[in-house]
RNA sequence: GGCGGCAUAGCCAAGUGGUAAGGCAGCGGUCUGCAAAACCGCCAUUCUCCGGUUCAAAUCCGGAUGCCGCCUCCA
């Protein structure tokens, strides 16, 4: 597949560096707050790559890390009020819950930072000792961004550029302003590990160059996280590990667009931020992870309630076909009867155009493209009163079934049963319009009474009553169907 | 100020040289007691604007305008 490498700011041809063997990392969260709907996106668009590499038949191990020692985490746990590793566990706890509702696999590996202080230590020191880093009186240890030649090569920056916006804090001993810590010294009361330079913690970026090397190996394939890791973690983790191991870091960085909220940056500030758990109040977890599909990853995203209703409709219409799919199959007589086959080569065309969307750099937004325009062949049998039963559609309607499927596992939607998916959806819609079940069903059952006795007069003002409420009630030969409507 | 990105129908959105996917909304039809869903048909001679390259450009180049991101913690 291709896939656009920051490093080289273009699409290349992935190719592991090992046969079939695709070792990939991404940085996780710093645990001090909720995970918001910028977070969903990141892990969903690099879930949905590491999907899709083992759909290829690769050997994945992923590895995400959680940053449990930060300053931000410190700041958390005054502001709560509890000891900084409660602060980080808590929300490494309510990261599972989020993440897992939105069917998110666990890496193989989810390492966290102060599991491997050790490992830390034993890279700040060897970076002491090739002169990369050096260390203050006060017990600080700095990387000499200078010394390393290559440094601003994947943020596209010169050091001069750099040079402008850096500052050096009072109280800091640094060379030079551009340098960044590697090991922190503890102030007092602050969470603190004994090292050769005193007590301290460990600088942000150094957790991830550790720990990439320990469980993957150096190089690693791909490096993903959000565009604003870029700079600087990004690009110090490069310099950290390529002064210390002498070799490069990654052979692919992969990173996704940011996501606005009503076309505005997400911000403290701006009191704008959505947090995973917010929508999921209002919104099903597939139709958030929908969503978040339907434009490319590295463009920007704008959250706004339209679009995720939008992104509602379209799943529900997918899942209607897969339900209506699902019901023909079930027949069980069928006709020994002609079809025409170039629905059977349009069926497959799809098919093979979802894929190739997915090779061009990730273009889920592309995939669900063809996705539809299935969802259209599937209801173009469905409603042909002969070709719903002709046999030669049934082995047809199988590969459809086992196509959507498995592009269901790679997206990671339609991962439930059709009828218990639109159960789900009911409940979450009327959850949002405040209307309780009951109060429908009454209704329609009135409706119902009503028709049979002929009063259309009565039936129809009853339909008016649920249209006010957002109820839309369709009459089948099995009865009324009932649907939540915008 | 420096660096980078983006501008496609009412809205969302794909499209990196060969003559505009898909979704939502809308309109007409089939179906229906009515309606909804579904299906069929319609819905951008045109891709912010101005130049240029080319047989051919939404796609490449130059310029203008607008929006956004990064340069400080941030997915």
């Amino acid at each position: 597949m291709k896939i656009y490498n920051s490093l080289k700011r273009e699409k290349e041809e992935f190719v592991p560096l090992r046969d079939n063997e695709v070792r990939m990392y991404v940085c996780g969260i710093t645990a001090y707050d909720y995970c918001h709907i910028g977070h969903a996106r990141s892990a969903v668009v690099f879930d949905v790559l590491v999907r899709y590499l083992r759909d290829k038949g690769y050997k994945v191990i992923f590895v995400r890390n959680f940053t449990d020692i930060d300053d931000k985490i410190i700041n958390r746990a005054h502001k709560e009020n509890l000891p900084w590793d409660e602060v980080a566990r808590k929300y490494i706890e309510a990261f599972y819950e989020d993440m897992d509702r939105l069917n998110i696999l666990r890496a193989d590996i989810e390492p966290k930072a102060t599991e491997h202080i050790e490992e830390m230590i034993e890279l700040t020191q060897k970076l002491i000792d090739m002169g990369f880093a050096y260390v203050t009186s006060r017990g600080d240890v700095y990387f000499r961004v200078r010394k390393f030649k290559t440094y601003g090569e994947l943020s596209g920056r010169n050091i001069e550029e750099l040079q402008a916006g850096a500052r050096i804090e009072p109280g800091e001993e640094k060379e030079d302003p551009l340098d960044f810590a590697l090991w922190k010294s503890a102030k007092p009361g602050e969470p603190k590990w004994p090292s050769p330079w005193g007590e301290g913690r460990p600088g942000w970026h150094l957790e991830c160059s550790a720990m990439s090397e320990k469980y993957l190996g150096l190089p690693f394939d791909i490096h993903g996280g959000g565009q604003d890791l870029i700079f600087p973690h990004h690009e110090n983790e490069k310099a950290q590990s390529e002064a210390a191991y002498s070799t490069s870091f990654v052979r692919y960085w992969v990173h996704n667009g940011f996501v606005q909220v009503n076309s505005e940056k997400m911000s403290k500030s701006l009191g704008n931020f959505v947090t995973i758990r917010d929508i999921l109040n209002n919104y099903h977890p597939e139709v958030l992870r929908f969503f978040l599909l339907t434009k490319h990853y590295r463009s920007p995203l704008d959250y706004n309630l339209e679009s995720v209703e939008e992104a509602e409709k379209g799943l529900k219409r997918i899942y209607q076909a897969v339900e209506e799919l699902e019901a023909i199959l079930s027949n069980k007589k069928w006709k020994k009867v002609k079809v025409d086959s170039s629905l059977i080569e349009e069926i497959k065309e799809q098919q093979d155009k979802f894929f190739l969307s997915l090779e061009d750099d990730l273009n889920t937004a592309k995939a669900i493209g063809y996705l539809f325009n299935t969802v259209r062949i599937v209801n173009r049998i469905a409603t042909d009163k002969n070709l719903r039963k002709a046999e030669p559609m049934k082995d047809v309607l199988v590969e459809i079934r086992e196509f959507l499927t498995r592009a269901g596992k790679i997206l990671g939607v339609l991962n439930l049963a059709p009828a218990v998916f639109l159960e789900e959806l009911k409940d979450i819609q009327l959850k949002r319009k405040n209307i309780a079940r009951e109060e429908v069903e009454a209704l329609i059952a009135k409706r119902q009474d009503a028709r049979k006795n002929k009063d259309f007069a009565l039936a129809d003002s009853l339909r008016e009553q649920l249209v006010a409420l957002g109820i839309e009630v369709k009459d089948t030969p099995a009865g009324p169907v009932w649907e939540v409507v915008s």
